[in-house]
DNA sequence: TCCTGACGCGAGTGATCACTCGCATACAAT
DNA sequence: ATTGTATGCGAGTGATCACTCGCGTCAGGA
Protein backbone atom coordinates (compact mmCIF):
# COMPACT_ATOMS: atom_id res chain seq x y z
CA UNK A 1 0.00 0.00 0.00
CA UNK A 2 1.31 3.33 -0.97
CA UNK A 3 -0.40 5.53 1.95
CA UNK A 4 -2.59 4.03 4.89
CA UNK A 5 -6.11 5.50 5.02
CA UNK A 6 -6.92 7.45 8.51
CA UNK A 7 -10.05 9.17 7.98
CA UNK A 8 -13.41 6.81 7.69
CA UNK A 9 -14.30 7.78 4.27
CA UNK A 10 -11.05 6.59 2.72
CA UNK A 11 -11.11 3.47 4.66
CA UNK A 12 -14.30 2.72 3.40
CA UNK A 13 -13.05 3.98 -0.30
CA UNK A 14 -10.43 1.29 0.08
CA UNK A 15 -12.85 -1.21 0.75
CA UNK A 16 -15.36 -0.30 -2.11
CA UNK A 17 -12.37 -0.39 -4.37
CA UNK A 18 -11.85 -4.10 -3.17
CA UNK A 19 -15.47 -4.94 -3.53
CA UNK A 20 -15.44 -3.48 -6.78
CA UNK A 21 -12.17 -5.15 -7.97
CA UNK A 22 -13.73 -8.31 -7.05
CA UNK A 23 -17.13 -8.05 -8.52
CA UNK A 24 -15.35 -6.99 -11.93
CA UNK A 25 -13.57 -9.79 -11.39
CA UNK A 26 -16.21 -12.39 -10.89
CA UNK A 27 -18.43 -10.80 -13.23
CA UNK A 28 -16.17 -9.85 -16.49
CA UNK A 29 -13.27 -11.74 -15.56
CA UNK A 30 -9.58 -10.81 -15.82
CA UNK A 31 -9.38 -9.56 -19.18
CA UNK A 32 -12.16 -6.82 -18.42
CA UNK A 33 -10.75 -6.01 -15.38
CA UNK A 34 -8.89 -2.78 -16.25
CA UNK A 35 -8.08 -0.13 -12.89
CA UNK A 36 -10.60 2.46 -15.00
CA UNK A 37 -13.39 -0.16 -14.85
CA UNK A 38 -12.79 -0.78 -10.82
CA UNK A 39 -12.85 2.70 -10.34
CA UNK A 40 -16.08 3.27 -11.88
CA UNK A 41 -17.51 0.34 -10.58
CA UNK A 42 -16.53 1.39 -7.08
CA UNK A 43 -17.94 4.93 -8.03
CA UNK A 44 -14.32 6.28 -7.36
CA UNK A 45 -11.74 8.52 -9.84
CA UNK A 46 -9.47 6.30 -11.22
CA UNK A 47 -6.63 8.75 -9.69
CA UNK A 48 -8.26 7.75 -6.14
CA UNK A 49 -7.89 4.23 -6.94
CA UNK A 50 -3.60 4.96 -6.68
CA UNK A 51 -3.33 6.95 -3.65
CA UNK A 52 -3.99 3.48 -1.56
CA UNK A 53 -2.64 0.95 -4.24
CA UNK A 54 0.66 1.04 -5.51
CA UNK A 55 -0.65 -0.77 -8.76
CA UNK A 56 -3.41 -2.80 -10.33
CA UNK A 57 -2.08 -6.04 -9.18
CA UNK A 58 -2.12 -4.88 -5.76
CA UNK A 59 -5.50 -4.70 -6.03
CA UNK A 60 -6.25 -7.96 -7.12
CA UNK A 61 -4.07 -9.32 -4.66
CA UNK A 62 -6.13 -7.86 -1.84
CA UNK A 63 -9.10 -9.79 -3.63
CA UNK A 64 -7.40 -13.01 -3.92
CA UNK A 65 -6.64 -12.76 -0.33
CA UNK A 66 -9.93 -11.39 1.05
CA UNK A 67 -11.37 -15.25 -1.10
CA UNK A 68 -8.70 -17.25 0.57
CA UNK A 69 -9.50 -16.15 3.53
CA UNK A 70 -13.62 -16.33 3.20
CA UNK A 71 -12.42 -20.08 1.87
CA UNK A 72 -10.77 -21.28 4.62
CA UNK A 73 -13.17 -19.63 7.36
CA UNK A 74 -15.94 -21.68 5.43
CA UNK A 75 -14.04 -24.81 5.42
CA UNK A 76 -12.76 -23.80 8.91
CA UNK A 77 -16.56 -23.60 10.09
CA UNK A 78 -18.03 -26.84 8.38
CA UNK A 79 -15.51 -28.51 9.82
CA UNK A 80 -15.93 -27.01 13.26
CA UNK A 81 -19.45 -28.40 13.00
CA UNK A 82 -18.48 -32.42 12.73
CA UNK A 83 -15.99 -31.93 15.82
CA UNK A 84 -16.47 -35.00 17.80
CA UNK A 85 -17.77 -37.41 15.41
CA UNK A 86 -16.01 -40.42 14.72
CA UNK A 87 -12.43 -39.85 13.67
CA UNK A 88 -11.07 -41.49 10.19
CA UNK A 89 -13.82 -42.13 7.63
CA UNK A 90 -15.97 -39.51 9.05
CA UNK A 91 -13.87 -37.08 9.65
CA UNK A 92 -12.46 -37.55 5.49
CA UNK A 93 -15.89 -37.14 4.51
CA UNK A 94 -16.87 -34.36 6.48
CA UNK A 95 -13.60 -32.86 5.56
CA UNK A 96 -13.98 -33.43 1.58
CA UNK A 97 -17.95 -31.81 2.20
CA UNK A 98 -16.19 -28.68 3.83
CA UNK A 99 -14.22 -28.18 0.98
CA UNK A 100 -16.66 -28.77 -1.78
CA UNK A 101 -18.89 -26.22 0.30
CA UNK A 102 -16.32 -23.73 0.26
CA UNK A 103 -15.94 -23.68 -3.21
CA UNK A 104 -19.23 -23.33 -4.17
CA UNK A 105 -19.36 -20.41 -2.44
CA UNK A 106 -18.51 -18.51 -5.30
CA UNK A 107 -17.88 -20.37 -8.59
CA UNK A 108 -17.37 -17.32 -10.86
CA UNK A 109 -14.19 -16.31 -8.62
CA UNK A 110 -12.97 -19.65 -8.53
CA UNK A 111 -12.81 -19.40 -11.99
CA UNK A 112 -10.91 -16.49 -12.06
CA UNK A 113 -8.78 -17.65 -9.52
CA UNK A 114 -7.88 -20.59 -10.79
CA UNK A 115 -8.11 -20.33 -14.25
CA UNK A 116 -7.40 -16.16 -15.81
CA UNK A 117 -5.28 -15.21 -13.16
CA UNK A 118 -1.61 -14.67 -14.34
CA UNK A 119 0.27 -17.44 -12.37
CA UNK A 120 3.39 -15.50 -12.46
CA UNK A 121 2.40 -12.58 -10.22
CA UNK A 122 0.03 -14.17 -7.84
CA UNK A 123 1.29 -17.87 -7.31
CA UNK A 124 1.84 -17.15 -3.91
CA UNK A 125 -0.94 -15.72 -2.70
CA UNK A 126 -2.69 -18.85 -4.78
CA UNK A 127 -1.22 -21.53 -3.30
CA UNK A 128 -1.25 -20.06 0.50
CA UNK A 129 -4.15 -21.84 0.97
CA UNK A 130 -3.38 -24.70 -0.67
CA UNK A 131 -0.15 -25.39 1.51
CA UNK A 132 -2.23 -24.45 4.77
CA UNK A 133 -4.44 -27.74 4.30
CA UNK A 134 -1.65 -29.43 3.42
CA UNK A 135 0.33 -28.98 6.64
CA UNK A 136 -3.06 -29.66 8.51
CA UNK A 137 -3.54 -32.73 6.67
CA UNK A 138 0.30 -33.93 7.00
CA UNK A 139 0.00 -33.60 10.88
CA UNK A 140 -3.50 -35.59 11.14
CA UNK A 141 -1.59 -37.92 8.79
CA UNK A 142 1.28 -37.70 11.61
CA UNK A 143 -0.76 -37.70 14.98
CA UNK A 144 -2.52 -41.16 13.80
CA UNK A 145 -0.25 -44.08 13.30
CA UNK A 146 -1.37 -46.65 11.42
CA UNK A 147 -3.86 -44.00 9.47
CA UNK A 148 -1.40 -44.98 6.30
CA UNK A 149 0.59 -46.99 5.25
CA UNK A 150 2.79 -44.56 3.54
CA UNK A 151 6.10 -43.65 5.03
CA UNK A 152 5.87 -40.03 4.98
CA UNK A 153 3.28 -37.77 5.91
CA UNK A 154 4.40 -34.62 4.18
CA UNK A 155 4.08 -36.73 0.51
CA UNK A 156 0.88 -38.20 1.20
CA UNK A 157 -0.44 -34.69 2.43
CA UNK A 158 0.48 -33.62 -0.76
CA UNK A 159 -0.74 -36.01 -2.84
CA UNK A 160 -3.96 -36.25 -1.01
CA UNK A 161 -4.01 -32.69 -1.41
CA UNK A 162 -3.56 -31.90 -4.69
CA UNK A 163 -6.04 -34.78 -6.17
CA UNK A 164 -8.75 -33.46 -4.73
CA UNK A 165 -8.17 -29.99 -4.94
CA UNK A 166 -8.50 -30.70 -8.82
CA UNK A 167 -11.55 -32.47 -8.40
CA UNK A 168 -13.08 -30.18 -6.75
CA UNK A 169 -12.12 -27.58 -8.63
CA UNK A 170 -13.00 -29.06 -11.57
CA UNK A 171 -16.26 -30.83 -10.21
CA UNK A 172 -17.71 -26.88 -9.15
CA UNK A 173 -16.18 -25.21 -12.87
CA UNK A 174 -16.84 -27.71 -15.14
CA UNK A 175 -20.25 -29.54 -14.29
CA UNK A 176 -20.00 -32.46 -15.07
CA UNK A 177 -22.53 -35.14 -15.09
CA UNK A 178 -21.56 -36.72 -11.33
CA UNK A 179 -23.76 -35.74 -8.23
CA UNK A 180 -23.05 -34.02 -5.82
CA UNK A 181 -23.27 -37.39 -3.44
CA UNK A 182 -21.57 -39.43 -5.86
CA UNK A 183 -18.60 -37.14 -6.02
CA UNK A 184 -18.26 -37.44 -2.03
CA UNK A 185 -18.59 -41.15 -2.73
CA UNK A 186 -15.37 -41.32 -5.32
CA UNK A 187 -13.50 -38.81 -2.77
CA UNK A 188 -13.44 -40.75 0.11
CA UNK A 189 -12.90 -43.94 -1.71
CA UNK A 190 -9.74 -42.23 -3.32
CA UNK A 191 -8.61 -41.19 0.16
CA UNK A 192 -8.97 -44.11 1.53
CA UNK A 193 -8.16 -46.57 -0.97
CA UNK A 194 -4.79 -44.45 -1.51
CA UNK A 195 -3.97 -44.25 2.48
CA UNK A 196 -4.59 -48.39 2.68
CA UNK A 197 -3.18 -49.21 -0.81
CA UNK A 198 -0.32 -52.21 -0.05
CA UNK A 199 3.37 -50.84 -0.51
CA UNK A 200 6.48 -52.27 -1.54
CA UNK A 201 8.41 -53.32 1.10
CA UNK B 1 -6.37 -19.74 -41.61
CA UNK B 2 -7.10 -16.71 -43.86
CA UNK B 3 -4.96 -17.98 -46.67
CA UNK B 4 -3.77 -21.53 -48.13
CA UNK B 5 -0.07 -21.47 -48.42
CA UNK B 6 1.06 -22.67 -51.90
CA UNK B 7 4.37 -22.08 -52.76
CA UNK B 8 7.41 -23.87 -50.83
CA UNK B 9 8.48 -20.69 -49.42
CA UNK B 10 5.13 -19.88 -47.91
CA UNK B 11 4.97 -23.01 -46.15
CA UNK B 12 8.17 -23.02 -44.65
CA UNK B 13 6.96 -19.43 -43.78
CA UNK B 14 4.47 -20.51 -41.89
CA UNK B 15 5.94 -22.89 -39.98
CA UNK B 16 8.14 -20.85 -38.74
CA UNK B 17 5.98 -18.75 -37.19
CA UNK B 18 4.68 -21.39 -35.36
CA UNK B 19 8.17 -22.25 -34.45
CA UNK B 20 8.71 -19.02 -33.49
CA UNK B 21 5.74 -18.45 -31.44
CA UNK B 22 6.38 -22.08 -29.48
CA UNK B 23 9.91 -20.67 -28.39
CA UNK B 24 8.92 -17.35 -27.24
CA UNK B 25 5.46 -18.60 -25.34
CA UNK B 26 8.43 -21.03 -23.72
CA UNK B 27 11.13 -19.10 -23.39
CA UNK B 28 9.29 -15.66 -22.54
CA UNK B 29 6.46 -16.56 -20.90
CA UNK B 30 2.55 -15.47 -22.63
CA UNK B 31 2.41 -11.66 -21.75
CA UNK B 32 5.51 -11.30 -23.58
CA UNK B 33 4.01 -13.20 -26.52
CA UNK B 34 3.07 -10.55 -29.13
CA UNK B 35 2.97 -11.01 -32.57
CA UNK B 36 5.64 -8.18 -33.13
CA UNK B 37 7.94 -10.43 -31.06
CA UNK B 38 6.78 -13.68 -32.56
CA UNK B 39 7.68 -12.03 -36.34
CA UNK B 40 10.81 -11.04 -35.04
CA UNK B 41 11.50 -14.35 -33.91
CA UNK B 42 10.66 -15.75 -37.01
CA UNK B 43 12.91 -13.58 -39.10
CA UNK B 44 9.37 -12.64 -40.98
CA UNK B 45 7.29 -9.35 -41.14
CA UNK B 46 4.67 -8.11 -38.84
CA UNK B 47 2.39 -8.47 -41.93
CA UNK B 48 3.50 -11.06 -43.39
CA UNK B 49 1.73 -12.83 -40.40
CA UNK B 50 -1.71 -12.30 -40.86
CA UNK B 51 -1.60 -13.32 -44.75
CA UNK B 52 -1.54 -16.78 -43.38
CA UNK B 53 -3.74 -16.66 -39.65
CA UNK B 54 -6.55 -15.02 -38.77
CA UNK B 55 -4.99 -13.33 -35.56
CA UNK B 56 -2.97 -13.62 -32.49
CA UNK B 57 -5.03 -16.54 -30.77
CA UNK B 58 -4.58 -18.59 -34.00
CA UNK B 59 -0.68 -18.63 -33.86
CA UNK B 60 -1.08 -19.84 -30.52
CA UNK B 61 -3.79 -22.56 -31.09
CA UNK B 62 -1.56 -23.96 -33.61
CA UNK B 63 1.20 -24.40 -30.93
CA UNK B 64 -0.67 -26.11 -28.64
CA UNK B 65 -2.01 -28.18 -31.01
CA UNK B 66 1.41 -28.66 -31.92
CA UNK B 67 2.55 -29.89 -28.30
CA UNK B 68 -1.04 -31.36 -27.80
CA UNK B 69 0.04 -33.83 -30.60
CA UNK B 70 3.22 -34.40 -29.52
CA UNK B 71 2.55 -35.42 -26.07
CA UNK B 72 0.52 -37.97 -26.67
CA UNK B 73 2.50 -39.46 -29.12
CA UNK B 74 5.35 -39.60 -26.92
CA UNK B 75 2.37 -41.24 -24.12
CA UNK B 76 1.70 -43.86 -27.36
CA UNK B 77 5.12 -44.34 -27.88
CA UNK B 78 6.32 -45.20 -24.25
CA UNK B 79 3.18 -47.38 -23.80
CA UNK B 80 3.98 -49.28 -27.16
CA UNK B 81 7.45 -50.38 -25.72
CA UNK B 82 5.94 -52.17 -23.00
CA UNK B 83 2.72 -53.81 -24.94
CA UNK B 84 2.74 -57.65 -24.05
CA UNK B 85 4.05 -56.71 -20.59
CA UNK B 86 1.53 -57.94 -17.66
CA UNK B 87 -1.62 -56.14 -17.60
CA UNK B 88 -3.14 -54.99 -13.87
CA UNK B 89 -0.78 -52.91 -12.05
CA UNK B 90 2.01 -53.23 -14.56
CA UNK B 91 -0.75 -51.44 -17.28
CA UNK B 92 -1.13 -48.64 -14.66
CA UNK B 93 2.55 -48.06 -14.01
CA UNK B 94 3.68 -48.00 -17.74
CA UNK B 95 0.80 -45.45 -18.34
CA UNK B 96 2.22 -43.30 -15.26
CA UNK B 97 5.26 -43.65 -16.10
CA UNK B 98 4.63 -42.34 -19.70
CA UNK B 99 2.52 -39.57 -18.36
CA UNK B 100 5.82 -38.34 -16.56
CA UNK B 101 7.97 -38.33 -19.64
CA UNK B 102 6.00 -36.79 -21.82
CA UNK B 103 4.82 -33.97 -19.33
CA UNK B 104 8.99 -33.11 -18.93
CA UNK B 105 9.82 -32.98 -22.58
CA UNK B 106 9.15 -29.54 -22.44
CA UNK B 107 8.42 -27.85 -18.97
CA UNK B 108 8.23 -24.57 -19.94
CA UNK B 109 5.69 -24.58 -22.66
CA UNK B 110 3.91 -27.34 -19.86
CA UNK B 111 4.06 -24.09 -17.54
CA UNK B 112 3.17 -21.78 -20.15
CA UNK B 113 -0.03 -24.12 -21.56
CA UNK B 114 -0.85 -24.82 -17.54
CA UNK B 115 -0.51 -21.57 -15.93
CA UNK B 116 -0.36 -18.60 -18.23
CA UNK B 117 -2.68 -19.36 -21.23
CA UNK B 118 -6.19 -17.53 -21.25
CA UNK B 119 -8.24 -20.19 -20.67
CA UNK B 120 -11.08 -18.64 -22.02
CA UNK B 121 -9.79 -18.61 -25.13
CA UNK B 122 -7.99 -22.37 -25.20
CA UNK B 123 -9.99 -24.27 -22.92
CA UNK B 124 -11.38 -26.83 -25.51
CA UNK B 125 -7.70 -27.42 -27.32
CA UNK B 126 -6.09 -28.19 -23.79
CA UNK B 127 -8.26 -30.27 -22.84
CA UNK B 128 -8.52 -31.99 -25.50
CA UNK B 129 -5.82 -34.44 -24.64
CA UNK B 130 -7.36 -34.73 -21.29
CA UNK B 131 -10.38 -36.30 -22.80
CA UNK B 132 -8.39 -38.15 -24.80
CA UNK B 133 -6.80 -39.98 -22.52
CA UNK B 134 -9.80 -40.20 -19.85
CA UNK B 135 -12.03 -42.12 -23.05
CA UNK B 136 -8.98 -44.67 -23.01
CA UNK B 137 -9.12 -45.10 -19.57
CA UNK B 138 -12.82 -45.81 -19.60
CA UNK B 139 -12.61 -48.22 -21.92
CA UNK B 140 -9.86 -50.22 -20.48
CA UNK B 141 -11.88 -49.99 -17.26
CA UNK B 142 -15.15 -51.37 -18.92
CA UNK B 143 -13.34 -54.58 -20.49
CA UNK B 144 -11.58 -55.26 -17.93
CA UNK B 145 -14.98 -56.21 -15.24
CA UNK B 146 -13.25 -56.71 -11.59
CA UNK B 147 -10.98 -54.13 -12.42
CA UNK B 148 -12.23 -51.99 -9.97
CA UNK B 149 -15.08 -51.97 -7.44
CA UNK B 150 -16.62 -48.89 -8.69
CA UNK B 151 -19.27 -48.59 -10.79
CA UNK B 152 -19.53 -46.28 -13.52
CA UNK B 153 -15.87 -46.55 -15.75
CA UNK B 154 -16.30 -43.11 -16.77
CA UNK B 155 -16.48 -41.48 -13.74
CA UNK B 156 -13.47 -43.86 -12.51
CA UNK B 157 -11.94 -42.20 -15.56
CA UNK B 158 -12.53 -38.78 -14.31
CA UNK B 159 -11.65 -39.63 -10.93
CA UNK B 160 -8.44 -41.21 -12.21
CA UNK B 161 -6.89 -38.83 -15.18
CA UNK B 162 -7.86 -35.46 -13.30
CA UNK B 163 -5.95 -37.17 -10.17
CA UNK B 164 -3.30 -37.75 -11.88
CA UNK B 165 -3.05 -34.85 -14.23
CA UNK B 166 -2.62 -32.30 -11.74
CA UNK B 167 0.00 -34.64 -9.48
CA UNK B 168 2.11 -34.82 -12.43
CA UNK B 169 2.07 -31.47 -13.36
CA UNK B 170 2.49 -29.89 -10.36
CA UNK B 171 5.49 -32.25 -9.70
CA UNK B 172 7.01 -31.07 -12.72
CA UNK B 173 6.67 -27.83 -12.33
CA UNK B 174 7.24 -27.14 -8.85
CA UNK B 175 9.82 -29.64 -8.74
CA UNK B 176 8.57 -30.71 -4.73
CA UNK B 177 11.30 -33.02 -2.36
CA UNK B 178 10.06 -36.09 -4.05
CA UNK B 179 12.24 -38.64 -6.21
CA UNK B 180 10.85 -39.84 -9.52
CA UNK B 181 10.91 -43.23 -8.58
CA UNK B 182 8.90 -42.34 -4.95
CA UNK B 183 6.35 -40.45 -7.05
CA UNK B 184 5.41 -43.15 -9.41
CA UNK B 185 5.36 -45.64 -6.11
CA UNK B 186 2.49 -42.95 -4.48
CA UNK B 187 0.56 -42.72 -7.74
CA UNK B 188 0.23 -46.38 -8.45
CA UNK B 189 -0.87 -46.74 -4.95
CA UNK B 190 -3.43 -43.69 -5.61
CA UNK B 191 -4.85 -45.94 -8.51
CA UNK B 192 -4.34 -49.17 -7.47
CA UNK B 193 -5.77 -47.87 -3.86
CA UNK B 194 -8.76 -46.17 -5.41
CA UNK B 195 -9.79 -49.05 -8.14
CA UNK B 196 -10.22 -51.50 -4.97
CA UNK B 197 -11.58 -49.60 -2.52
CA UNK B 198 -14.52 -51.03 -0.75
CA UNK B 199 -17.74 -49.05 -1.69
CA UNK B 200 -21.03 -48.64 0.17
CA UNK B 201 -23.73 -51.40 -0.87
C1' DT C 1 10.36 -13.61 -72.25
C1' DC C 2 6.49 -11.77 -70.27
C1' DC C 3 2.76 -11.60 -67.36
C1' DT C 4 -0.15 -12.59 -63.53
C1' DG C 5 -1.10 -13.74 -59.17
C1' DA C 6 1.06 -15.23 -55.00
C1' DC C 7 4.12 -13.46 -51.73
C1' DG C 8 6.43 -10.44 -48.41
C1' DC C 9 7.46 -6.06 -46.40
C1' DG C 10 7.34 -2.53 -42.58
C1' DA C 11 5.74 1.92 -41.48
C1' DG C 12 1.56 3.23 -39.80
C1' DT C 13 -3.20 3.30 -37.26
C1' DG C 14 -6.48 3.26 -33.85
C1' DA C 15 -7.54 1.61 -29.62
C1' DT C 16 -6.59 0.29 -24.95
C1' DC C 17 -4.69 0.87 -20.54
C1' DA C 18 -1.91 1.55 -16.42
C1' DC C 19 -0.71 5.28 -14.20
C1' DT C 20 0.16 10.72 -13.10
C1' DC C 21 -0.51 15.48 -11.98
C1' DG C 22 -2.33 19.80 -10.82
C1' DC C 23 -6.12 21.45 -8.56
C1' DA C 24 -10.33 21.62 -5.62
C1' DT C 25 -12.52 20.01 -1.40
C1' DA C 26 -13.24 18.02 3.26
C1' DC C 27 -11.58 17.35 7.73
C1' DA C 28 -9.30 18.28 12.24
C1' DA C 29 -6.48 20.60 15.43
C1' DT C 30 -5.58 25.00 17.37
C1' DA D 1 -11.90 31.20 12.07
C1' DT D 2 -7.67 29.57 10.24
C1' DT D 3 -4.41 26.70 8.72
C1' DG D 4 -2.16 22.44 7.48
C1' DT D 5 -3.02 18.02 5.82
C1' DA D 6 -5.54 14.29 4.15
C1' DT D 7 -8.55 13.27 0.50
C1' DG D 8 -10.55 13.03 -4.03
C1' DC D 9 -11.00 14.29 -8.80
C1' DG D 10 -10.65 13.33 -13.93
C1' DA D 11 -8.48 14.88 -18.01
C1' DG D 12 -4.30 13.67 -19.74
C1' DT D 13 0.19 10.95 -20.98
C1' DG D 14 3.15 7.70 -22.77
C1' DA D 15 3.59 3.22 -24.01
C1' DT D 16 2.05 -1.03 -25.94
C1' DC D 17 -0.05 -3.87 -29.22
C1' DA D 18 -3.01 -6.24 -32.52
C1' DC D 19 -3.74 -5.57 -36.91
C1' DT D 20 -3.82 -3.04 -41.94
C1' DC D 21 -2.44 -1.19 -46.32
C1' DG D 22 -0.07 0.09 -50.29
C1' DC D 23 3.83 -1.00 -52.62
C1' DG D 24 7.70 -3.77 -54.33
C1' DT D 25 9.33 -8.70 -55.35
C1' DC D 26 9.29 -13.41 -56.86
C1' DA D 27 7.68 -17.84 -58.96
C1' DG D 28 6.03 -20.36 -62.65
C1' DG D 29 3.01 -21.19 -66.66
C1' DA D 30 2.39 -19.92 -71.61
Amino acid sequence: MRKVPQQRRSREMVERIVEAGRAVLAEEGYDACSTNRIAARAGVSPGSVYQYFPDKAAIVAAVIEGWSDETAERVAASLADRVGEPGGIGMVRATIEALLSALEADPELLRVVSEELPMAQHKERRTALERRVRELTATWLAVRPGASTAPDPAVSAWVLVLALENLAVRWVLDSPAVPRERLVEELVALVTGYLSAPRPG
